[in-house]
Order: C-alpha cells, then structure tokens, then sequence
DNA sequence: GCTTTATATACGCCAATGCGCATATGCGGG
DNA sequence: CCCGCATATGCGCATTGGCGTATATAAAGC
C-alpha cells in the first residue's frame, strides 16, 4: 500500500530509517542482524520491521529460524526516488560544520 | 533544521501535505486561502503551518493582516527531491484502478 | 479608540505511537 | 519429545500529536 502519507510516516522514525538504510544495500538481513546493528531490543525491531512491511517497503522471507528481511523489489519509481532522496538527507552533525 | 526525521514527520500528515503541493507552485499564500482550499480550521491550519515552518520547509512573511507562506527558496537538493518525489506518489484512489 | 479581519497560541481532551516486559510461536537439533 | 534460538505479539504505560474551543495579538478602517 503506497499511500504517499502511510509510506512518510514510516520512514518519519529514526530506527526505522536506519533500518532502510541498511537494507537499501539490496540484500538480506535477519531481524537479529538489524538489532545489534542498530541497537534496538528484539522486540522494538520486530515491530519496526512489521511497520515498514506493512507500508510496502520491505518483504520478508521465512528462512530456517531466520526472517530475512530485503527492501521490496521493483518498487513504484517516484517511491524509489522519495526514498533515495530521505536517506541523502544528511543527518544534521553533518550541518553543524555547515 | 533539515534532519531527515523531522522533515519526514513535518510531511507525514494529510493536511500538511496537502499544503505543500499547494505551496509548491511557488507562490505566496494567506493562512485564510490555505484554510479555506483544505478545509481546515484556522487554528488547524495555523499550527500545521508553524509544523511546516519549523521543519524549514517555508517561510512565512506579513503583509498587512495577512501571513503570506511560501516554500523556503533554495532548498537544498536531496530536501527538494524528497518533497518532489513524495508529491508524486498517487494518493491511493488511483492505484485502486490500476 | 473601537470594530472587524487575520493569525497565533494556551488549555484540555482523546487517539495514536513507541516502548519494555512477558509470553507465544516457529524451527532445528539433540 | 524437549530445548534453545529467532521472531512475533499481547499488555500496560508514558509520550506525543492533532483537534476544538477560547483567548491573545496584530493590523486596517472608520
């Protein structure tokens, strides 16, 4: 579900868009991975992760005791873009120099 | 201030984005007329304003009794982008047709 | 000065969100 | 089976966010 206010407001949370910056590599990562990544406790990730599901922005795939979360493939360009543009974004140390 | 985050929440609500995509002609426009096109209560649409200013993304000038806001001139590009692509992405109704 | 128009803001309320803790569930290996 | 690891989820709590109502502030015109 792609609705322009459902997709901000799930990236609009600091774990969660460390989360997709992380899987915006294209690759696989457990739930397990992204907690010691980001510092997250097992439970604040999984629900994290169940939000970004929920707006299409990640899928997840069942791998033996793993859930192996990527970014959703073949998204909708102007999603793609919207993203892209958040994570170039600089987090603000970086304009405190400015 | 353009940390990500902040600018993501400033956007992540129907009536602020509704705002901006009419502040994105690049014109200046009154509370009043921004009240009046959403159909919002003035003290709404003023702080939802205020929302906006705070995250930088407009400015706002007095003119008279009016408050004149427009986008914030000259922002940097990954925040433009942002808000370009996050604009484009169809508010649901019509991906019920697709 | 007073009134009208435009905007901002304090206050209280309710809903939504994020969190920790505990517990459930899924899966693989003895 | 039972256990251990990985993940999800129910529950209660504290915080935040959006809102309406009422009030303050600002400017214009008489």
């Amino acid at each position: 579900m792609h609705d322009p206010v459902t997709l901000l407001s799930a990236l609009a949370e600091p774990t969660r868009l460390a989360a997709i910056r992380l899987l915006w590599d294209g690759h696989e990562h457990c739930v397990c991975e992204l907690m010691e990544r980001l510092g997250a406790s097992q439970s604040r990730m999984s629900r994290h992760m169940a939000t970004l599901k929920s707006a299409g922005l990640v899928t997840d795939r069942r791998d033996a005791q793993w859930v192996r979360y990527r970014r959703t493939p073949n998204l909708p360009e102007p999603v793609a873009t919207l993203i892209q543009a958040a994570l170039s974004v600089p987090p603000l140390p970086e304009r405190i120099a400015a």
